[in-house]
DNA sequence: TTGCTATTTAGAAAAAATTCGAAATAGTTC
DNA sequence: GAACTATTTCGAATTTTTTCTAAATAGCAA
Protein backbone atom coordinates (compact mmCIF):
# COMPACT_ATOMS: atom_id res chain seq x y z
CA UNK A 1 0.00 0.00 0.00
CA UNK A 2 0.96 3.65 0.20
CA UNK A 3 -0.99 6.14 -1.84
CA UNK A 4 2.06 8.35 -2.32
CA UNK A 5 3.85 5.57 -4.21
CA UNK A 6 0.75 4.73 -6.20
CA UNK A 7 -0.10 8.24 -7.29
CA UNK A 8 3.55 8.97 -8.01
CA UNK A 9 3.68 5.88 -10.20
CA UNK A 10 0.56 7.04 -12.04
CA UNK A 11 1.88 10.56 -12.53
CA UNK A 12 4.24 9.64 -15.36
CA UNK A 13 2.79 9.47 -18.90
CA UNK A 14 5.01 6.56 -19.95
CA UNK A 15 4.00 4.56 -16.90
CA UNK A 16 0.31 5.21 -17.53
CA UNK A 17 0.83 4.14 -21.13
CA UNK A 18 2.48 0.94 -19.97
CA UNK A 19 -0.51 0.15 -17.77
CA UNK A 20 -2.87 0.73 -20.69
CA UNK A 21 -0.79 -1.58 -22.87
CA UNK A 22 -1.05 -4.28 -20.24
CA UNK A 23 -4.86 -4.22 -20.33
CA UNK A 24 -4.73 -6.58 -23.31
CA UNK A 25 -2.62 -9.07 -21.46
CA UNK A 26 0.88 -9.66 -20.23
CA UNK A 27 3.93 -8.38 -22.10
CA UNK A 28 7.64 -8.89 -21.68
CA UNK A 29 9.84 -5.95 -20.74
CA UNK A 30 11.19 -5.91 -24.27
CA UNK A 31 7.74 -5.85 -25.87
CA UNK A 32 6.78 -2.98 -23.61
CA UNK A 33 9.97 -1.15 -24.47
CA UNK A 34 9.32 -1.44 -28.20
CA UNK A 35 6.41 0.98 -27.79
CA UNK A 36 8.65 3.75 -26.47
CA UNK A 37 11.60 5.87 -27.50
CA UNK A 38 13.57 4.98 -24.41
CA UNK A 39 16.42 2.67 -23.58
CA UNK A 40 15.72 -0.67 -21.97
CA UNK A 41 17.30 0.63 -18.80
CA UNK A 42 14.77 3.41 -18.57
CA UNK A 43 11.87 1.05 -19.24
CA UNK A 44 13.23 -1.20 -16.53
CA UNK A 45 13.29 1.78 -14.18
CA UNK A 46 9.65 2.58 -14.90
CA UNK A 47 8.63 -1.05 -14.50
CA UNK A 48 10.37 -1.04 -11.13
CA UNK A 49 8.33 1.96 -10.04
CA UNK A 50 5.11 0.27 -11.16
CA UNK A 51 6.09 -2.94 -9.42
CA UNK A 52 6.93 -1.19 -6.14
CA UNK A 53 3.54 0.48 -6.33
CA UNK A 54 1.97 -2.97 -6.81
CA UNK A 55 0.36 -1.83 -10.03
CA UNK A 56 2.00 -4.66 -11.92
CA UNK A 57 3.59 -7.99 -11.09
CA UNK A 58 6.12 -9.99 -12.96
CA UNK A 59 6.50 -13.65 -13.83
CA UNK A 60 9.76 -15.03 -15.16
CA UNK A 61 9.69 -17.46 -18.01
CA UNK A 62 12.60 -18.58 -20.16
CA UNK A 63 14.84 -15.56 -20.22
CA UNK A 64 11.91 -13.19 -20.44
CA UNK A 65 10.22 -11.31 -17.66
CA UNK A 66 6.53 -10.82 -18.26
CA UNK A 67 4.60 -8.00 -16.70
CA UNK A 68 0.95 -8.08 -15.87
CA UNK A 69 -1.54 -5.57 -14.54
CA UNK A 70 -2.55 -5.81 -10.89
CA UNK A 71 -5.93 -4.19 -10.56
CA UNK A 72 -6.41 -4.64 -6.83
CA UNK A 73 -4.48 -1.47 -6.02
CA UNK A 74 -6.48 0.42 -8.62
CA UNK A 75 -9.59 -0.44 -6.60
CA UNK A 76 -8.06 1.00 -3.46
CA UNK A 77 -7.21 4.23 -5.21
CA UNK A 78 -10.73 4.51 -6.55
CA UNK A 79 -12.05 3.99 -3.04
CA UNK A 80 -9.87 6.79 -1.74
CA UNK A 81 -11.04 9.09 -4.52
CA UNK A 82 -14.68 8.31 -3.89
CA UNK A 83 -14.17 9.42 -0.28
CA UNK A 84 -13.27 12.78 -1.68
CA UNK A 85 -16.49 13.28 -3.52
CA UNK A 86 -18.81 12.88 -0.56
CA UNK A 87 -18.96 9.48 1.12
CA UNK B 1 -7.33 18.36 -17.64
CA UNK B 2 -3.98 16.59 -17.77
CA UNK B 3 -3.64 13.40 -15.81
CA UNK B 4 0.05 13.98 -15.18
CA UNK B 5 -0.71 17.17 -13.26
CA UNK B 6 -3.58 15.56 -11.42
CA UNK B 7 -1.76 12.44 -10.31
CA UNK B 8 1.32 14.47 -9.43
CA UNK B 9 -0.85 16.72 -7.29
CA UNK B 10 -2.32 13.69 -5.57
CA UNK B 11 1.07 12.09 -4.96
CA UNK B 12 1.98 14.39 -2.06
CA UNK B 13 0.68 13.42 1.40
CA UNK B 14 0.19 17.02 2.50
CA UNK B 15 -1.84 17.78 -0.59
CA UNK B 16 -4.01 14.71 -0.11
CA UNK B 17 -4.54 15.77 3.49
CA UNK B 18 -5.58 19.23 2.34
CA UNK B 19 -8.16 17.72 0.02
CA UNK B 20 -9.54 15.59 2.84
CA UNK B 21 -9.78 18.66 5.08
CA UNK B 22 -11.78 20.43 2.40
CA UNK B 23 -14.42 17.72 2.34
CA UNK B 24 -16.11 19.41 5.29
CA UNK B 25 -16.30 22.71 3.45
CA UNK B 26 -14.18 25.60 2.37
CA UNK B 27 -11.20 26.82 4.39
CA UNK B 28 -8.89 29.79 4.12
CA UNK B 29 -5.23 29.28 3.31
CA UNK B 30 -4.39 30.14 6.92
CA UNK B 31 -6.86 27.64 8.34
CA UNK B 32 -5.41 24.96 6.07
CA UNK B 33 -1.89 25.90 7.12
CA UNK B 34 -2.73 25.58 10.81
CA UNK B 35 -3.06 21.82 10.31
CA UNK B 36 0.53 21.45 9.14
CA UNK B 37 4.08 22.03 10.31
CA UNK B 38 4.97 24.11 7.29
CA UNK B 39 5.41 27.76 6.53
CA UNK B 40 2.64 29.69 4.82
CA UNK B 41 4.84 29.91 1.75
CA UNK B 42 4.96 26.15 1.46
CA UNK B 43 1.21 25.79 1.98
CA UNK B 44 0.69 28.39 -0.71
CA UNK B 45 2.92 26.36 -3.02
CA UNK B 46 0.87 23.21 -2.43
CA UNK B 47 -2.39 25.08 -2.91
CA UNK B 48 -1.02 26.36 -6.20
CA UNK B 49 -0.32 22.81 -7.34
CA UNK B 50 -3.82 21.70 -6.38
CA UNK B 51 -5.33 24.70 -8.12
CA UNK B 52 -3.37 24.11 -11.33
CA UNK B 53 -4.61 20.53 -11.25
CA UNK B 54 -8.16 21.87 -10.87
CA UNK B 55 -8.62 19.87 -7.72
CA UNK B 56 -9.54 23.01 -5.79
CA UNK B 57 -10.74 26.48 -6.64
CA UNK B 58 -10.41 29.66 -4.68
CA UNK B 59 -12.77 32.49 -3.85
CA UNK B 60 -11.49 35.76 -2.41
CA UNK B 61 -13.37 37.38 0.40
CA UNK B 62 -12.19 40.20 2.65
CA UNK B 63 -8.47 39.62 2.80
CA UNK B 64 -8.86 35.88 2.96
CA UNK B 65 -8.63 33.40 0.15
CA UNK B 66 -10.92 30.45 0.61
CA UNK B 67 -10.24 27.11 -0.98
CA UNK B 68 -12.85 24.63 -1.96
CA UNK B 69 -12.79 21.10 -3.33
CA UNK B 70 -13.53 20.62 -7.04
CA UNK B 71 -14.79 17.10 -7.47
CA UNK B 72 -15.27 17.16 -11.24
CA UNK B 73 -11.66 16.28 -11.91
CA UNK B 74 -11.85 13.49 -9.38
CA UNK B 75 -14.58 11.93 -11.51
CA UNK B 76 -12.36 12.04 -14.59
CA UNK B 77 -9.54 10.32 -12.73
CA UNK B 78 -11.89 7.61 -11.55
CA UNK B 79 -13.06 7.12 -15.10
CA UNK B 80 -9.48 6.69 -16.27
CA UNK B 81 -8.81 4.19 -13.51
CA UNK B 82 -11.92 2.19 -14.31
CA UNK B 83 -10.61 1.82 -17.87
CA UNK B 84 -7.69 0.05 -16.37
CA UNK B 85 -9.71 -2.63 -14.67
CA UNK B 86 -11.49 -3.96 -17.71
CA UNK B 87 -13.86 -1.56 -19.46
C1' DT C 1 31.92 -23.67 -21.66
C1' DT C 2 31.17 -20.10 -24.90
C1' DG C 3 28.32 -17.04 -26.90
C1' DC C 4 23.71 -14.92 -27.32
C1' DT C 5 19.52 -12.61 -25.76
C1' DA C 6 16.73 -10.25 -22.27
C1' DT C 7 16.71 -7.55 -18.53
C1' DT C 8 18.45 -5.25 -14.48
C1' DT C 9 21.74 -2.59 -11.66
C1' DA C 10 25.25 1.04 -10.94
C1' DG C 11 26.88 5.57 -11.48
C1' DA C 12 26.45 9.98 -13.12
C1' DA C 13 24.20 14.05 -15.24
C1' DA C 14 20.23 16.85 -15.89
C1' DA C 15 15.67 18.29 -14.76
C1' DA C 16 11.86 18.81 -11.57
C1' DA C 17 9.85 19.16 -6.92
C1' DT C 18 9.95 20.70 -2.17
C1' DT C 19 11.01 23.79 1.35
C1' DC C 20 12.32 28.01 3.61
C1' DG C 21 13.17 33.07 4.80
C1' DA C 22 12.50 37.46 3.05
C1' DA C 23 10.14 40.59 0.24
C1' DA C 24 5.99 41.88 -2.32
C1' DT C 25 0.89 42.30 -2.91
C1' DA C 26 -3.58 43.20 -1.59
C1' DG C 27 -7.38 44.14 1.05
C1' DT C 28 -8.85 46.06 6.14
C1' DT C 29 -9.21 48.99 9.66
C1' DC C 30 -8.11 52.88 12.18
C1' DG D 1 -2.63 57.70 4.50
C1' DA D 2 -0.43 54.32 8.02
C1' DA D 3 -0.39 50.13 10.30
C1' DC D 4 -2.03 45.43 10.25
C1' DT D 5 -3.33 40.81 8.53
C1' DA D 6 -3.50 37.15 5.05
C1' DT D 7 -1.44 35.27 1.37
C1' DT D 8 1.61 34.96 -2.51
C1' DT D 9 5.94 35.44 -5.07
C1' DC D 10 11.02 35.35 -5.35
C1' DG D 11 15.51 33.33 -4.89
C1' DA D 12 18.19 29.89 -3.20
C1' DA D 13 19.27 25.32 -1.08
C1' DT D 14 18.14 20.52 -0.82
C1' DT D 15 16.07 16.40 -2.31
C1' DT D 16 13.89 13.50 -5.63
C1' DT D 17 13.05 11.95 -10.27
C1' DT D 18 14.29 10.80 -14.82
C1' DT D 19 17.37 9.42 -18.19
C1' DC D 20 21.46 7.65 -20.22
C1' DT D 21 25.75 4.58 -20.97
C1' DA D 22 28.25 0.89 -19.39
C1' DA D 23 28.61 -3.09 -16.73
C1' DA D 24 26.45 -7.03 -14.37
C1' DT D 25 23.16 -10.98 -14.02
C1' DA D 26 20.69 -14.79 -15.64
C1' DG D 27 18.80 -18.18 -18.57
C1' DC D 28 19.15 -20.52 -23.11
C1' DA D 29 21.46 -22.77 -27.02
C1' DA D 30 25.12 -24.59 -29.40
Amino acid sequence: MGFAETFKALSDPARREILLLLRKGRLSAGEIGSHFEMTGATISYHLGILRKADLVFETREKNYIYYELNTSVVEEVMLWLSQLKGE
